[in-house]
DNA sequence: ACAAAATGTTAGGCACGCCTTATTTTTTTA
DNA sequence: TAAAAAAATAAGGCGTGCCTAACATTTTGT
């Protein structure tokens, strides 16, 4: 009911919890929590109460839990955070999944709406950037280890010129194509939504609009569904979800 | 006395509170204290005897209150982590001064010491990689505004060819001097310290050991003292801790 | 169908960390 | 130097979030 209701960063841990408990099981039970988040049973009774008092779960003595609408979207809310921050922990950083994770989950509660987005576009921007990239980032390791880098980067610097010539002389630029054809791991400009209706509502909604760098990051044998990360969120789109989306690749 | 007590977020920000005023007139007061902090007076009694009884502050009730050598590495730590924090907010990410001060104090309770580690490494190398620096953190806040680089970024990769080709005609490389010849914003790599005995040793646990990258960031009129940063650490060295230090020019 | 096992809740307690109000001590000022 | 002002502390209270132990309900296996 409460229109934005305050969270407490245990809140948002059971919020997260639930919602991922959900994603595999439909409707979650008191054990899972407690299983997930190593507390006591007694503890997550105390917070589910508080949850269901917010309005956000839906929950009676003894009986199965499962988010209300603005319960998912706050549970939306913290995983992006964590998947935003882990992400760059990952991506930027190259710190290990298991550590990244873990700091994440931290963070998460405490981090500005701010610096979130600025983190989520500077993750994207090494990515895109020439200057940046996968070679940048094995360059950034070698200097985390030997603290020396001016050949190293001179060396970089003619394999991104060599890079932009390829790429000049070869594709004719501004080929637009369709979502579902871009296969794993590739990266593209979001051009138009050609999706009507509630198709086109979920995928604003989501994130996914004009201008928007979308990566795919896992295909699934016949295309459906595809998992990729927008803007931060990570999301599964249905084949016909993805055939209403028109970009360049990048 | 306890090696490593553990410290609550919220004593870690008394205990940075503290150094910060006695940093400016050698003690503290209760008063100053809960100004700083925006907390009632009985809250700062609480948290002085807690800091007491884990041997960080000298405290008797009605008294002044200083750190303890132990104290004073602690709090040392917590500004490290916000300081360090701070300047990848605002030096990577482009966030104004107080919005990146304000969510520094609150994350430096909960990152780890290797991402830490990573962040500050980072921040570095993007401002010592040739294909990082400012023109590149600036291609970034394009990004933010507009989302597309492309052609943005080509035009950076020929003024980072050009730059380099001076470095390589211009400057003869391995010029070493000393760091009080340094002028403001200068950056150089640590190749050898030549101060002994006690200078030598205090330099060494600031973290000023040959290889290690720093920075001026402000100079005195007469040179004394010289502020720099070296390894996420601001430190302020006094003229004859400087001469000790001879350094490359990045 | 019913006992055993699993799950969930209640009750009571503890540690933090903050507050307000009252009291004590120190410092200032007239 | 004594009254007034400022600073500090003590006492009592509140909310959060965790725990254990005891009790209640539901599910499972025979
Ligand atoms: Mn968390
Ligand atoms: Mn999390
Ligand atoms: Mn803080
Ligand atoms: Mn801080």
């Amino acid at each position: 009911m409460t229109a934005n209701a305050v969270l407490s960063e245990s809140l948002e841990d059971y919020l997260e919890a639930i919602f991922h408990i959900i994603a595999e099981k439909q409707a979650a039970r008191a054990k899972d929590i407690s299983r997930q988040l190593k507390v006591a049973g007694s503890s997550v009774t105390g917070a589910l109460r508080s949850l269901a008092k917010k309005g956000l779960i839906n929950y009676a003595p003894y009986d199965l839990i499962t988010l209300t609408p603005a319960g998912r979207k706050a549970a939306k809310d913290v995983v992006r955070r964590h998947e935003a921050l882990r992400d760059f922990f990952v991506n930027v950083l190259a710190v290990g999944y298991a550590e990244a994770d873990e700091a994440a989950c931290r963070i998460e509660h405490v981090i500005s709406k701010n610096i979130l987005e600025r983190l989520i576009q500077f993750a994207e921007f090494v990515e895109i950037c020439p200057r940046g990239g996968s070679k940048w980032i094995a360059g950034f390791g070698y200097h985390c280890d030997h603290g020396d880098t001016r050949e190293n980067c001179e060396k970089c610097i003619s394999l991104i010129l060599e890079d932009l010539k390829r790429k000049k002389t070869g594709g004719k630029s501004m080929s637009i194509i369709n979502l579902k054809d871009l296969k794993q791991g590739q990266r593209a400009r979001v051009e138009k939504i050609t999706a009507r209706g509630d198709t086109n509502k979920r995928l604003v909604e989501m994130g996914v609009t004009p201008g928007a760098v979308i990566e795919v990051e896992r295909l699934a044998p016949l295309g459906d569904p595809v998992e990729v990360k927008v803007k931060g969120y990570h999301l599964s789109l249905r084949k016909s979800e993805a055939e209403g989306i028109d970009v360049e690749l990048i």
